[in-house]
DNA sequence: TTTTACCCTATAGTTTTAGTAGATTAACGA
DNA sequence: TCGTTAATCTACTAAAACTATAGGGTAAAA
């Protein structure tokens, strides 16, 4: 299942890649807009920042906006940050690799083998869409 | 991420797809050479029994055993039964479609968009795959 | 009477999804 | 320049859901 925090912050991106001129947007806007809790979402946009995703202005007129363009977001940059890893399965993980303690060989594993090609799947997805192409 | 019951659930049918003559093996057996918690197990081969890819024996001798050629198993059913929906979210789910409460137009949106492409390549692969093409 | 699957319940642990309370920063008007 | 307001930032807490596992007893087959 996809976790509310990756569905929200896609939302929230694209939302943003929609305002004119790239504006500021506040948190309640979106929030309202999008029907999400808006400290969650509050969260969710803070650790987009972190992540170089998005500027922040505080003050008046301050609020949230993209720092690059939308048809330089790859999704799997996005997904990484917002959901982790994209195989299923750390033992077949790029980014997160991890061995399996209880698998003896992984050349042998049955769910490695099926979980390889779900992860090469679902990377190419990912790789083929920018934000742009969410719009 | 796969849960452990996905993982434990394929790597037992794995396990039982190579069995001679497709014997009846214990539960125990199986946890022991999969390096699986036997009680956890035990509730695993259970629904993969209720749903129509085991048959059990009690007593002596007993165990369970594969109900069909593993080549007429596809991965398709056997992740909806184990792990769930294929789809990562409700509203793009073939089986187990459910509309968001949150999402006015699904059409105009963009996590639906993105979802809808993840689960027809994870679809693609899992009907590409029968137990017999993991062994 | 032993051996095995079957069934129900409980529970510790983790993750998810928030909510609460306040600090910090920036703009703006008096 | 000072105070008010508007906004993000930070940390802590908590409820709820889910995951993985254990315990103990029942039923059936040999």
């Amino acid at each position: 299942m996809l976790s509310k925090k990756t569905k929200y912050g896609l939302k929230a991106l694209t939302y943003l890649a929609k305002v004119e001129g790239n504006e500021p947007v506040q948190i309640a806007e979106i929030a309202k807009h999008e029907n999400i809790s808006q400290k969650f979402l509050e969260s969710i946009l803070l650790t987009l920042r972190r992540n170089g995703f998005l500027g922040s202005k505080k003050g008046k007129g301050g609020g949230y906006y993209l720092i690059k363009e939308p048809k330089d977001i790859p999704m799997t940059t996005v997904m990484r940050v917002l959901e982790g890893p994209i195989a299923m399965v750390p033992c077949v993980s790029l980014n997160f690799y991890e061995k399996c303690e209880d698998c003896p060989d992984e050349e042998e594993c049955s769910v490695h083998k099926l979980m390889l090609q779900v992860r090469d799947s679902a990377l190419d997805v990912y790789r083929n869409n920018t934000l742009a192409d969410l719009l």
